[in-house]
DNA sequence: AATGATGTGTTGATTAGTTAACAAAATCGA
DNA sequence: TCGATTTTGTTAACTAATCAACACATCATT
């Protein structure tokens, strides 16, 4: 890909930077585009040359960290990338803690919906891969339990960062591994008592 | 005075932050113009902009740092801003402190002589003022005293610097005024025992 | 409802920084 | 000592950021 002119990277890792801070201040419907740029020390007009408005800009703040997210989660796989929560939930967990202000940041700040929503997204599209692969194979009336596990798996997350992460990645990833177990189990036995 | 462009404030912080970054990797004749520019994030180009060289980088480097020291250690004062180490050493050891990393590596970096002769300078500098106000009146026969006074202040706040500052400010602030206050007494007596 | 203050989005002229290239000097290894 | 590599200092064309101004919208207070 084309190199990028390093003013622009840094002009956009200040907004960035500027905005989550200001989150971890105060809501993000009371931050205005005035207080973005004093914070990140440039002009109201620089400002403009990148993103429309702050809504804009939180926007593509978020699809640039869950995009970062899964790449950091997805290195050594082969083809598409994709969340593997269920086989190695422990990359994720290890990435949050490392990016934590920015995640607390966007769960902690109420009226945020579209973070949650984009994650759930992520999380249900990796389980489907999963399932596809082969693991669990009931045809293609997987819709119920996916939408199932994927809040689920992204409650637990939501809980982890909004409480300061009183566990440490391990034991969360070993946590949810035993309860995915204990749910593969449980699926397969309700459908075996069905066919029964 | 006039208002400064923030691209050359930003850009100007980072070469210098930069500067004393690579200052306490190694030393000061092993750092290369890439290097700066390298670690500052910035095309060389623009360095040469703002220094002719590494020498004139590192010079205005000491001089802006010395004449913010001066200002922090004479906020409170009238007239002329002078280093009165004698009176109130306090504040100058909390400057210090405050900025230990940069006076670390000015200080820890063979073949930099030109921070201690300013540092001296101004030491001296403080002190005749002092004497010129009426403390100590004999004459204009001072410079010996002021010299002596003047180096072994320095070495003391290079002992303390380089030994990562041991003892408090405020330890070394009432130490230094102790033994100001024997020295005082001594040429008094001296002066003294000559006349009679 | 009027008013003053603050925030928004856009503009144009100007300035600073970037990039990539260059020749010359210095440094390094064989 | 020679040749390769790195570093230096400078340049020209280009691009991004700055500043200041503008009209307009929003909001809080009286």
């Amino acid at each position: 890909m084309a190199k990028i002119d390093r003013r622009i990277l840094k002009t956009r890792e200040a907004i960035r930077n500027a905005l989550i801070a200001l989150m971890s201040e105060k809501s993000f419907e009371n931050i205005t585009i005035n207080d973005i740029s004093e914070k990140a020390n440039l002009n109201r007009g620089t400002l403009y040359l990148h993103y429309t408005d702050k809504y804009d800009l939180l926007d593509k703040c978020i699809k640039d960290h869950l995009s970062n997210m899964l790449n950091y989660c997805t290195i050594s796989q082969v083809g598409e990338a994709k969340l593997d929560v269920i086989n190695s939930p422990l990359p994720l967990f290890q990435y949050l803690e490392e990016h934590f202000s920015f995640y607390s940041s966007m769960l902690t700040n109420k009226g945020i919906t579209c973070f949650q929503e984009q994650l759930i997204f992520m999380v249900k599209n990796g389980i489907n891969e999963r399932l596809k692969a082969g693991e669990i194979n009931q045809g293609d009336d997987n819709e119920v339990a996916v939408q199932y596990m994927a809040s689920a798996f992204v409650g637990v997350v939501e809980w982890w960062i909004k409480n300061n992460m009183p566990l440490s990645p391990e034991v969360m990833a070993q946590q949810l591994w035993g309860i995915f177990e204990k749910n593969y189990s449980l699926v397969r036995a309700l459908r075996n008592s069905n066919e029964g």
